[in-house]
DNA sequence: CTGAAAGCGCTAACAC
DNA sequence: GTGTTAGCGCTTTCAG
């Protein structure tokens, strides 16, 4: 059926349809200027032929037909990035762009060493997970002049847009409900300290919250493990027995907060009597405990659709804010 | 420090380092034929143009220089697979590759209509999930003449290499397990009937192995809806609405059966005693339950890495087998 | 409505 | 060790 490689191109269908290469071209792009007649015949040529069409040759070709995007979460086994993930990728798909992701592991090195590699794409765009990143990733996305979304944590000063929520706010807010509560003697449990920037914006807001009460962080206890179960079921464990009396444990996130119910659950612990549990972020599993968990709901698939739309209203000159606020929901629940 | 675009390229970089772009390529792709003089001139002259190369020319060029490796999961919100795509990434990211990922909402529509977008990127290779795919996907990949690994069902007629594991098996493991800890009547709650080959597998393994030992499957109920906790729930609920006098269900995935054990709690069903709850997956949720989940673990990262390595074998022409199998654990865990 | 020419930035092949 | 030539498949521009 074709020729060189099994891969017909352009000039092939372009022979066999007894047209030029251009009008084939715009046959197969959709465009306009030429008859029914043309058209039909080079659709069918092409369809003969298997033609694949060859679009690194049309983004070099244009220099603004790429529809590529590349996107950075901090972990790529997140039960919420999934969620953001899945956002971005179902609106920039439909619109017929593609996605290549990345993983930072919450470094700003690795984070730089990928958007090194995905700029060389020339993609039509970059979408990144936070808002701290190496002088050298920025210096590379301002040179590169393409729309770039910050997402998740949000920044003032965005490197071009930024779309989510304020996580100190987040722990700020969990700060005061649970004063107004009654609680008094708060502890905290994460893990990744170093790394996870955005971890300790909320840790950051949650104290400043407390101190403001008058009330301030009993105690906390940051693993150097994934923010999973198992941390939060051996996080409290650890707190705990230093013996602290605290009557309400704020966690990383809503995994570790289930694994110190269950740990609480393992040891007769009685939530919320006996001591609050409270997470962040808002997984599906949290609102089918016995007890709905306190937490505070992050809307990440609409994260995503949103940091995807942000995207494209660039790229296609339409007005846009260069700041989106996406605001979570504090759940009260039942474990607080 | 450029011109045109603020982009250097390696003429600029040439001219200015006083060489030829042959020269310059040579030594940004760290060849070999120059001097180390030219070699520093070179690089500092890159360096200060700020120079970054254009990836989409060199694959165009060069045929056989594309780093791009697609690949497409069902959800992009499943733990499962967030994990497989982490293990992906990892292996190939660190050889150099780029992961363009896609979702095909267990669709072969969809996933055709994917497979059609990313080979037009002429990637080096294509990792799918599952054995089912329309015919036209087959037809493209075929044709693409480039390494495909099918991963997580595994086929042994794959369209190039498998890696995973039989679920058909997976569900007879569970039923046989569960008549020999004398389990007699035995459900099943799943979700996505018609969509879910993969899910459809489990069941079929599991009922041909509870018929085998002379007590076939009572009772199911397959919603259509994500498979997540809500479904689990819901769907235990119903099911056992129906008076069936179940002693164990089997369900879809781990989430599903962690709902399930929810509405045990919430029921006052004792588990295992009233009924056995089995899931499927392998969860970290699953095992810091107060009981831990009887559940089949499946290696999720494993399976990533090695479609990963074995697409790269492939494509450096070292040998490989076509098949690769990658065996989940059965875990009895205590709540069945 | 259609076509011809030029060129995107890089690499392969070959010459020196 | 280094340079020259050609060309990848497409789109842009300009002519008709």
């Amino acid at each position: 059926m074709s020729d060189r490689k099994g891969k017909a191109n352009l000039e092939d269908i372009a022979r066999q349809a007894g047209v030029s290469k251009m009008t084939v071209s715009r046959v197969l792009r959709g465009g306009t200027g030429f008859s029914d007649d043309t058209r039909d015949r080079v659709m069918a040529t092409a369809r003969q032929l298997g033609y694949v069409p060859n679009r690194l040759a049309a983004a070099f070709g244009s220099d603004a037909a790429s529809t590529l995007v590349g996107m950075c979460v901090p972990r790529l086994t997140s039960g919420l990035f999934g969620h953001v993930l899945d956002g971005v990728d179902r609106a920039l798909s439909r619109l017929g762009y593609q996605v290549m992701i990345g993983a930072n592991n919450h470094s700003t090195e690795e984070e730089e060493a990928w958007v090194r590699q995905v700029i060389s794409w020339r993609p039509a765009g970059v979408i990144l997970s936070g808002r701290s990143h190496s002088p050298g990733t920025v210096d590379l996305l301002r040179n590169a002049g393409m729309p770039v979304v910050e997402i998740w944590d949000l920044t003032t000063s965005p490197i071009d847009m930024s779309v989510g929520f304020s996580h100190h706010d987040c722990g700020a807010e969990i700060g005061q409900f649970l004063l107004r509560r009654g609680r008094r003697r708060a502890g905290y449990v994460g893990a990744l300290a170093r790394a996870d920037v955005m971890g300790q914006s909320r840790l950051d807001g949650f104290q400043a919250a407390l101190s403001g009460g008058g009330h301030p962080l009993v105690g906390k206890e940051v693993l150097s493990d994934t923010p999973g179960f198992y941390a939060g079921y051996y996080g409290l464990e650890t707190l705990l027995a230093r013996n602290l009396h605290l009557d309400v444990v704020y966690f990383h996130n809503d995994e570790m907060a289930i694994g110190g119910l269950a740990y609480c659950q393992a040891r007769g612990i009685r939530v919320p009597e006996d001591l609050g549990i409270v997470g962040w972020g808002g997984m599906e599993a949290a609102s089918v405990l016995p007890k709905r968990l306190t937490t505070t709901v992050v809307p990440t698939t609409a994260i995503g659709k949103a940091a995807a739309e942000a995207l494209v209203a660039r790229l296609r000159g339409e007005p846009g804010a260069d700041v989106t606020v996406i605001p979570t929901r504090l759940v009260p629940g039942e474990t607080a």
